[in-house]
DNA sequence: TACCAGGTAAAAA
DNA sequence: TTTTTACATGGT
């Protein structure tokens, strides 16, 4: 099936963009494949980009389904519906943030199959590494997830609902945690709160849905709001890794503190939270080519290989 | 070996 | 009300 990306899109670059945020295993594929629930079944789905960064992708999936349902899964995993244009078009004549983009054209933000799994993932990530993160998604992945043709579906709230404490915190969570994926799960499943419904609200509607449950504060409403709902303006500015990342081209050494992040952030308005993942990203793959660190501006300017 | 890592809720003051 | 503490694993 083929599917147009609104603008600019490069796929492997943003395949590349995200396992540089993940503990890395050797060469990094160009086709997005994985397994997701479609129809109410593991699917294998393949998504590539057949005549390089055109806009044009396609997307197969195995066993075959329903035509609207595979468009829709396709277009959510790829952000297809994010047009990069005016934001392109916003920072170009910046000094730092001009050059960066500018390497990055058609870089996007590449979403996990479902909400669910996107808040789960936020859960997994308060306090600790991202590496460490990674690994105990993965033991959740292979205990609770379904198997197909050497990948796994994540797991159904309802999987992780019936789960023990004990068996959720066998795969690395806190008692603590193990609870908030449990009730999270829980409150999915019982349709108390529906991820899918929030998608038309507002941030501020998102925002009182998430926080009445256990284990979601600030941070993960707006890691969430901008990872997974696609809402460009939005991110975590108490987030250390990124006060961290955007010290590099827009501080002095030092981590930033929130209210620094916010005001570096401000000419990129209303897309602050896309600016944030292309300076992320762009040190990221500088990082994975064997930079060294420099001043901001010999920084923004060095070309991705 | 410590310490910190892309936080949060609950206890203590 | 505000401040402090416990918590999980992995990298340095």
């Amino acid at each position: 099936m083929a599917v147009r990306s609104k603008g600019p899109f490069d796929l492997a670059l943003s395949l590349r963009a995200a396992a540089s945020f993940l503990p890395t295993v050797g060469e990094v594929p160009v086709i997005l494949r994985t397994a997701v629930q479609l129809d109410g079944r593991p699917t294998i789905l393949e998504i590539q980009q057949p005549f390089g960064t055109s806009s044009l992708v396609r997307g197969s999936s195995l066993p075959v389904t329903g035509q609207r349902r595979l468009r829709e899964m396709i277009k959510w995993l790829i952000s297809a519906d994010l047009d990069l244009r005016p934001f392109h078009t916003l920072v170009a004549p910046h000094p730092i943030m001009g050059p960066v983009a500018a390497a990055l054209l058609g870089l996007k933000p590449l979403r996990p199959a479902t909400l669910f799994e996107m808040a789960i993932i936020a859960i997994t990530e308060q306090q600790l590494s991202l590496a460490a993160a990674f690994y105990i998604r993965a033991r959740l992945v292979s205990r609770f997830g379904t198997r197909l043709d050497g990948l796994w579906t994540f797991p159904s709230p309802e999987r992780l609902a019936a789960a023990s404490l004990r068996d959720l915190g066998a795969c690395g969570l806190s008692h603590r945690k193990a609870e908030y994926v449990k009730d999270l799960a829980r409150h999915v499943m019982q349709g108390v709160l529906d991820f899918d419904a929030l998608r038309r609200r507002s941030d501020q509607r998102i925002r009182e849905a998430l926080l009445s449950n256990r284990g979601f504060g600030e941070w993960s409403v707006q890691y969430i709001l901008g990872r997974g709902y696609g809402r460009p303006d939005c991110l975590p500015s108490g987030d250390v890794g990124l006060q961290r990342v955007i010290a590099r081209y827009f501080g002095e050494g030092r981590r930033l503190t929130a209210a620094e992040l916010e005001q570096a952030l401000s000419p990129f308005k209303p897309f602050r939270g896309l600016a944030a993942f292309y300076l992320s990203a762009h040190w990221r793959l500088l990082r994975a080519a064997g930079a060294t660190p420099i001043g901001p501006h010999e920084l923004a300017s060095m070309s991705i290989a």
